[in-house]
DNA sequence: TCGGGAAAGTTGACGCCGTCAAGACGGGTT
DNA sequence: AACCCGTCTTGACGGCGTCAACTTTCCCGA
């Protein structure tokens, strides 16, 4: 979870020491995500949390107002840290159909690494409905997308619908990460033999074969082989 | 939401009116899918939900077992639905393009339709771990997907990664339901202008662009103007 | 140097929650 | 008529989120 640690540094950079515990917000959002990792967001109780974070059941209170304020900042800080990783695959990527992949592949790999920050992310229900931090980076995180699909527009087809395009490209990622968790729940249940050989456990080929086909959708242009 | 009674008839057909309250599971499932409908799956709660079906809050138990009892039921009966409206799309469509589009609409109509059935689904933290009856379920409305993939396939392109594009229009629909639910609601809150044109709120024309975008992943050979 | 005041954290109470054990009720069978 | 079992109620328990009132700790200006 270095990742986290770095963005935590950054964000606490100048703040220096609180007064009594040290730095009690942080340590109360990693607390918390170790909790939702254990138990999921629903059982997740903030008292909890506290009592792992060694303060009192009320302390939390202070620093986030009630349950939401701490999971909409969590949140938050995920939607940054998406943002973060996807502004480093478009440093590294000058062609824009791997950097379309490339986003797609990362993306997948942050939200089944961070299943803590993802499951509270997209639980609209669990943050605090009105927060702008929160929406700024999501908004934040969409534009990185958005961006590769203009260079594609640009690069290839001026004709793009950039919008749909767009859409196209969080929704395969949203939903195939949603959809490899899934999958493999059912696959650690069911280890013996499936009914469908479609439904065998997914792993980074098949996140990968799955941008490559809708890449092809984008740029007409592309043959049935890998351009690899 | 008369598809949902309409399936319940089906599931009820045969078991006669039961002792005291007529038919407490059913009115338990839809006073839980109109309560999840106004305050969430999380805020959402068994006492309030026996309650509102006027019975005491321990009744739900002897049919359910617990809350994640009720919640899976629930979850089943989603999936349930959502295979009977992909075969019916199967049924309507011939043409095998024209079915994976028709498919990915009803997908995003029902997601968005039944609210509460589906975020119930896709929380998995809230029903029981180990359940044949859902997983059947699941992979009941998955296998429609695929049959359109295969049938693609059959009629376009023999070599196609059935697996991969059957994961791609699975996740496509999913994340399309998820994120036209999410930029709806940030449309809500700031009615006024957003920042980027690239977030005005979805429609359906946006999400048959965005499946005609994708299927053009699928059948190389299709043009860039629409079959149609 | 020191005192006031705000920030940080504690304590205790409230009502709601999910679950469990025990009992009441009532139709169907023998 | 006696009985059983599925159905539902009642009451209790501990855990939860939140609020109000309190104590402790630190900073800053006189």
């Amino acid at each position: 979870m270095a990742e986290v640690d770095e963005h935590r540094a950054e964000q606490r950079s100048g703040e220096g020491r609180s007064y009594h515990h040290g730095d009690l917000p942080n340590a109360l959002r990693s607390a918390a995500l170790e909790l939702i990792e254990e138990v999921g967001p629903t059982a997740f109780s903030l008292r909890e949390v506290a009592r792992r974070a060694g303060v009192s059941h009320a302390a939390p209170a202070h620093h986030f107002g009630d349950k939401a304020g701490l999971l909409t900042s969590i949140a938050t800080e995920g939607f940054e840290l998406l943002s973060e990783v996807m502004s480093d695959v478009v440093a590294a990527h000058d062609d824009p159909i791997e950097r379309f992949v490339a986003q797609g592949e990362a993306y997948v790999r942050m939200a089944r690494t961070n299943r803590a920050h993802f499951a509270v992310m997209w639980q609209d229900d669990v943050h605090h409905h009105v927060d702008q931090a929160l929406d700024a980076a999501g908004l934040g995180a969409f534009h990185c997308l958005v961006e590769t699909i203009e260079a594609i527009a640009a690069a290839y087809d001026p004709d793009l619908d950039v919008r749909a395009a767009s859409m196209m490209s969080w929704s395969l990622s949203q939903g195939l990460s949603e959809l490899t968790d899934a999958i493999d729940s059912v696959d650690e249940k069911y280890a013996d033999d499936l009914p469908s050989a479609a439904t065998a456990t997914p792993d980074d080929e098949l996140v990968e074969a799955v941008l490559r086909l809708s890449i092809r959708g984008l740029v007409p242009g592309l043959g049935t082989d890998d351009p690899a």
